[in-house]
DNA sequence: ACGGACCTTAGACTGTGTCTAAAGCGAGAC
DNA sequence: GTCTCGCTTTAGACACAGTCTAAGGTCCGT
């Protein structure tokens, strides 16, 4: 009954059936809270700070561990990079074309009609990527 | 007046600002015609076929060269992967999930809505990317 | 022939991501 | 308290995509 609205990183782990650790907390407590699209080695550069003798090779085993898991998503959006978002709820992209920057465009900003009557094609999920500059 | 039904690939890369050579022409002939979407080292490994001494920087400079020419449009859709795709005209990919394989999806085939109300962004193109499995 | 512009080549280099082998750590059994 | 088992972490090697460089080749006008 305890409401609370800061979320218990470790309890949220164990919830989705991960183990956690010093390094799986870590990197949690940013990849998780955060809208930035980071590319793993993004994240990386970021946990080091906190915790500087992480490895590479966790960073990944974890994101990829955590996407498994269904506390992230990874999406390919940008020349050739993986991102990671820990927005679960479908959302669109808007990528700007200057900066490479990625944002969030909520569901509901957008309708895309017809998808279930494609011939052919049994869709599981879709989202509409954009691309163009910042107004 | 003569009209053809085959294209003359020398005289297309000509038109586009592209100086023909037997390299160019080699790749031209695989990837202005393929529906595949291949990746730069696809097309490495089928045009080495018929050119053998083909170095891979010269496909990878080849294909950059389409695409800045406009022959060739590059889609950052599968993992890690820069795909390039010759159907110039805007559409939709669809990703089968089973086996990677990107298929065209006609531009017509489906709609989005409220595309020019987004707030706050100047939209310059967009699709609608589809995942899912084949019917 | 010569020269210049452009193209191609092999291989080195960078960056991203994966794998491996060994070491570390935590929790339960004794 | 310590042993041990299973899971995690580590450093570094590896694999792959893509770019760059330096050198040589080709074509064409003169």
């Amino acid at each position: 009954m305890t409401a609370s609205t800061v979320l218990d990183e470790a309890e949220l782990l164990e919830r989705h059936g991960v183990l956690p650790s010093a390094q799986r907390l870590a990197i949690a407590q940013y990849v998780l809270r955060t809208d930035e699209h980071p590319s793993a080695d993004q994240v990386f550069a970021k946990v080091k700070r906190a915790l500087p003798m992480v490895s590479r090779a966790t960073v990944y085993n974890t994101l990829n561990l955590f996407v498994d898991k269904g506390l992230l998503r990874a999406h390919v959006l940008a020349e050739g990079k993986v991102v990671f978002d820990p927005n679960l709820a479908p959302h669109h992209h808007f990528i700007d074309e200057e900066t490479g920057a990625i944002h969030d465009v909520p569901w509901s900003a957008l309708a895309v009609s017809n998808v279930d009557a494609l011939e052919g094609f049994d869709v599981h999920e879709y989202q509409v990527v954009l691309r163009g500059k910042l107004k």
